[in-house]
DNA sequence: TATCTGGGTAAAAAATTGTTTACCAGATAT
DNA sequence: ATATCTGGTAAACAATTTTTTACCCAGATA
């Protein structure tokens, strides 16, 4: 039972046509950062930024793993799998919480 | 089948608290603005610019209604109906449009 | 030496949102 | 006349979010 302050938070994460996509593209496999960059045309920084905002919300999961060949550390991400529903059972729910 | 960027648009509408309040307020019955803001302790140019950003996304109904006795017209609100899921499914939508 | 890859960060600029202050009309009441 | 109520709006200011620019590391390659 989220109040609508706690609902409002998760909402402004997933509110953004970037963060949707990285979500979309890392549903089914895992992506690097190059890959996920290439796919958006945006640049390093900004997808960091986004990648940030929906690791925080634990909606993205990060797998670091070291290329011995390369000696490199690689970062992969994919999406957790997640739902999040707005009706009016939810609204209810927000409504008893701001009454109490 | 919405795009990202439609997806966005309707989530950053309901990524407010106080926006998420006056549609649970208005679930059950119908509210005036002067009881909406009593509710939520706001002023009136900030009630009405949220007010104004759920009736334009459709989340929010308006019933105009003339008070023949005061001679005043009275605005009452309702929360439509509706029900935003966001989920793997979604995502993969967002994906087979985004690649289109 | 210079450039590429991988991983970033910090700060500033740009854009968008949220909120306040001040004002409008029309009717009622003091 | 002054103040209340209903319904607003327009402009300014504050705060947040998004995006860019510039910089850092290390290791491999030309």
């Amino acid at each position: 039972m989220p109040t609508a302050e706690e609902l409002a938070e998760i909402l402004k994460v997933l509110a953004n046509p970037v963060r949707l996509k990285i979500l979309a593209l890392c549903l089914f496999k895992e992506r690097s950062s190059r890959e996920l960059r290439e796919m958006l045309g945006i640049s390093k920084p900004l997808l960091i930024n986004h990648i940030k905002k929906l690791v925080n919300a634990k909606l993205l999961d990060v797998r670091i793993a070291f290329d011995e060949e390369r000696m490199v550390v690689m970062k992969y991400y994919k999406t957790n799998e997640f739902k999040v529903v707005i009706d009016g059972k939810v609204l209810e729910e927000i409504l008893i919480n701001s009454l109490k």
